[in-house]
DNA sequence: CGAAGGGCAGTTT
DNA sequence: CAAACTGCCCTTC
């Protein structure tokens, strides 16, 4: 139920999504992963999943988001790994006890209860 | 049937 | 209008 965000935040304010967007990623458990849709649908933005990760591209190097457990949908690995972003997810998210698998990381096992149909 | 790869479309800046 | 760290559907192995 992500409507309870909307309590520290609103839609008709942009500046309010971002505050959104990293309320949820800070709430990604270490070991799991979500996908950008996901991640926009359970601040509020619905299909805005670009929008997503347009926001983590304007992330700071300083930031202690776990924008690395933030992939794209089915577990897949949009992100180059000749990219120091691309290397850095799939070094971290390696270092967590994922399994990362040409460049597919298994929801079944990694995904967060957002996919979760019953247990 | 299940997994992997490519193309078109929605949202925000 | 055009661009961007995507998403879903169809097809192939």
């Amino acid at each position: 139920m992500p409507d309870n965000f909307s309590a520290f935040s609103s839609p008709d304010d942009p500046a309010g999504r971002r505050s959104a967007v990293y309320a949820i990623m800070a709430q990604i458990p270490p070991g799991k992963v979500i996908s950008y849709g996901e991640l926009a649908a359970l601040a509020g933005l619905g299909r805005a999943a670009r929008w997503v990760g347009r926001l983590m591209s304007q992330l700071p190097d300083d930031t202690t988001l776990p924008w690395h457990r933030v992939i794209a949908a089915g577990g897949r690995l949009s992100l180059p790994a000749g990219s120091a972003a691309g290397a850095e997810q799939r070094a971290r998210l390696r270092a967590e006890g994922l399994t990362i698998v040409k460049d597919r990381v298994d929801m079944r096992r990694h995904g967060w209860r957002s996919t979760e149909s019953s247990g």
